[in-house]
DNA sequence: CGTTCCGTTTGACAGAGGTCAATGCAGGGG
DNA sequence: CCCCTGCATTGACCTCTGTCAAACGGAACG
């Protein structure tokens, strides 16, 4: 159901692939203070660095698959990256989308549940699961930071359930609008550009391509946001989109 | 959207009214080896108690609500209790229906982003969210546990999502059922006691009350699973249940 | 044992969104 | 600079699920 794009770029491309280079600078980093490391002194930061690898991987490529024995977690450094699952029949819903400083994989637990996808170039600070693990364990401050994410990512996450099981295409497709001005700094012209393709926001939203590109064209008409090339878009009435999130 | 069985029973019963009785014995409660509390030691976990009380719920309590402030936390000891969001105009969605054993509130967070509803009579062990956060913090294998555990419901929800994205009516009501065999204890006759009436199971899905009454209907007309009152299913053929499941 | 209440089921109908198909258009390559 | 490829838009149609309304039936009560 998502275009060959993905299916074509990411099926032969191995993760040991990506380019990796040595250790970096911690110090220097910078997701620095957002990421899970950040409560870290400077030699625990060096420590946990030995037992990771940088990893830069292309837009399309796929870093981790769904259900697979979960391997590796990582940091992201630069880029953006979807977390997504299919049904049998290959219609697939996109449970996340992840920018600089989150962190990805699944520690302790055998399975990764959902594959992870760069949507744009991105970089990764890669860690074995395993050393991760034990070395979280011995690192409270670290198992904290990761706590706390945890905790907003399922906030965030259960929000998007009732977007997915009570609103309809209108409020979804502004609802997504209102998320992404929050997540996606705009330019100097206001104008958002979207991390994902319509295709993609339709797997985000649980809709198709059709009304993900209906309801954007009739908001457009209705002078709620103005649409500037494939991926451009500019909020022009912030108040009204949020009435229309909220289901009017 | 819910019934006005929620309405009437919940809106007048502030939390305090709970019947709430002194510290109990933690070394010899039910859930002492599955809660986050299992990994502290007996001194431990006498101190978490002396943090906390027992209240006592009844069906259709309300125990947080929505967007208010994050003040309690808890473990559950028995019964059954539905985690929902609903929109400006009233529709529901249940974003998590929790067990014996299982962590409700919001640790580390100002607000509870859901409401929290028993389904059955329950007993709860509650901490001030202040105390709670605080003692966490002193002891990682409370943190840790707490993390797993987040990471489960996290993975759990996630699933969900690919269930109210990209399932139709037929394959939500199957998957509901075949979560409902896990999570439920049957009977000798395996006759599984549904702790959702219809609406609320809609509310689960996603869906209204009558799609939801015609699916059952339908699968019992095709010899999936038979219906004993209003609550009780027996699964006939899980194996043509997981295949509606995937969607076919 | 009958009545009432309320959750559930069933039916008829309508509309939102999916499906299929054609056209439009942006961006990269020759 | 123009063409070509592939994403995006638009249109016509149809299906699934929601809506509205009525009938059913189990449980509690008198």
């Amino acid at each position: 159901m998502d275009s060959q794009f993905d299916l074509a770029q990411t099926a032969p491309i191995p993760i040991a692939v990506g380019r990796t280079c040595g250790a970096h600078d911690c110090d220097r980093c910078d997701v620095r203070d957002r990421a899970i490391c950040a409560d870290l002194d400077s030699p625990q930061r060096a420590s946990l660095n030995r037992l990771g690898r940088r990893l830069t991987v292309k837009a399309g490529q796929t870093v981790m698959w769904e259900g697979e024995e979960s391997t590796l977690v990582a940091n992201v450094i630069d880029g953006t990256l979807k977390l997504s699952t299919s049904t049998g029949d290959g219609r697939e819903q996109i449970v996340g989308v992840v920018y600089a400083s989150d962190f990805i994989g699944r520690p302790f637990g055998a399975r990764t549940p959902h594959s992870v996808t760069a949507l744009t170039d991105a970089r990764l600070c890669l860690y074995p699961r395993g050393a991760f693990d034990g070395f979280a364990r011995e690192h409270p401050s670290l198992e904290h930071r990761l706590l706390r994410r945890t905790l907003d990512d399922l906030d965030r996450t259960r929000s998007w359930l009732l977007l997915l099981g009570r609103k309809n295409a209108r409020g979804k497709a502004a609802t997504f609008l209102l998320d992404m001005r929050r997540r996606v700094r705009a330019d100097e012209e206001g104008v958002i550009e979207l991390p994902l393709s319509r295709q993609q926001v339709a797997d985000v939203l649980g809709l198709t391509i059709e009304t993900v590109s209906r309801q954007m064209s009739e908001m457009k008409r209705m002078g709620v946001i103005a649409l500037h090339g494939r991926r451009g878009v500019r909020i022009v009435d912030a108040a009204w989109l949020e009435s229309m999130a909220e289901g009017d």
